[in-house]
DNA sequence: ACCTGAACACCGTTCAAGT
DNA sequence: ACCTGAACACCGTTCAAGT
């Protein structure tokens, strides 16, 4: 209960970056305010940007950590295919449970853990079969499409408290659209509602997937075009 | 040369937003404010209010422009394949000239042109012969796709004044990564700095058309499972 | 109806001053 | 070295007042 009492515990940069997160994970990206973490760690500014370089060098951090727990368990054995599954899923639920993660994922790509992303991405690619030419722009590929659903996560979570109810306001809103000039967005409103995000996600890692081994078993024949 | 005098012509929301447009177009998104917008329109902030809910949907306003002139011109003939990419790089390309948009297409995705572009692909890839079923997670997987471009577009676009730099930079960075922790990126460095992103964009988009066609032409057999 | 511009409630960041 | 907190330079937004 020593609201106003000096911190007796010596400041650092993991403790801020902790409450950081705390703060984001509770109260949402826009929670996170220099002012916010004064008051939660009984401190000053001076006292934070001395720990920390600037705000966006926070919140990279924060989502580094996040991130990095969320990848560090992945298993090496079972076949390459399933890693990548895995890999993707993974980072699907890190991203979920911390949307603001994923926003940050997606502003600024190449700080954070997208670094062991792409290289585990990579090897299993290889481990599936993927030459090196081609690895460039098929882990490419994947990374993008997860940093879309990324974005797309962090979009809609910060669109409403509830995903189920601005869900049901877009699927509204798809509902009203001219049947004639969008037939299909009409029809698709009535699965927008019920369709499981992740398995939608899934969905498309095994696009991929399957569009690497297609690709890579015509190309293994006519190399020389 | 009336820099002082009251505006005769009257002030609009497609003013405005066309205003706004060269702002983000000519000096990045960080540039365009309200203030910014009452110095150039020469008028106050009232005036802005009154055509204008707020400042996103501004933004939104104009990522909308963009983006629908962008695809507007799509041809209607040539085979499904070739409009799909067609759509996808027209798209590539307006995100590309305007990287603000992509931001916020990535940010708000329920917002703006993205109702066509996504009416546009279902069209295609249903006459590809993808079946009503699955034609919504396809239809989601290309359009998070590419939302997963944009926004990457976006960050480097952010990052730098000149692409080439901050591209040097990371493949620098790449480079000095640890050989053994990351053989694949740190090997991967040498191409970075050369690669094309249009290329590597319709790269992606070819893997994700082969994977359609690989999934559709085998669930055909065994729709059952 | 349309516009003006001072005022308000916030930001992130800095910095002289304390211990 | 580590921390405090007033001050600075900005934001987006509002609103009484003008035409």
């Amino acid at each position: 209960m020593a609201t106003k009492a000096r911190r007796t515990d010596a400041l650092s940069r993991e403790v801020i970056v902790e409450a950081a997160t705390q703060i984001l994970d509770t109260d949402g990206e826009d929670a996170l305010t220099l002012r916010a973490l004064t008051v939660r760690l009984n401190t000053g500014y001076g006292a934070l940007y001395h720990h920390v370089e600037n705000k966006s060098d926070l919140l990279a951090a924060a989502a580094e950590d996040v991130i990095a727990r969320a990848v560090a368990g992945a298993a090496t054995d079972s076949e390459p295919r399933e890693l990548l599954r895995t890999v993707a899923l993974s980072l699907f639920d890190a991203i979920t449970a911390h949307p603001w993660a994923g926003a940050q994922l997606a502003r600024e790509p190449w700080r954070s853990a997208l670094l062991d992303i792409y290289e585990s991405i990579g090897a299993h690619l290889e481990a599936l079969g993927v030459p090196e030419p081609a690895l460039f722009d098929s882990a490419g590929a994947l990374v993008n499409y997860i940093l879309g659903v990324a974005g797309q996560n962090a979009a809609t979570a910060r669109a409403g408290a509830h995903r189920t109810a601005s869900l049901a306001a877009v699927a509204a809103q798809w509902e009203r659209l001219d049947p004639a000039r969008y037939p299909r967005l009409h029809k698709a409103a009535a699965q927008l509602p019920e369709h499981d995000d992740r398995e939608q996600f899934l969905a498309g890692v095994d696009l991929f997937l399957a569009g690497v081994e297609a690709v890579h078993r015509r190309g293994a024949s006519d190399r020389s075009s």
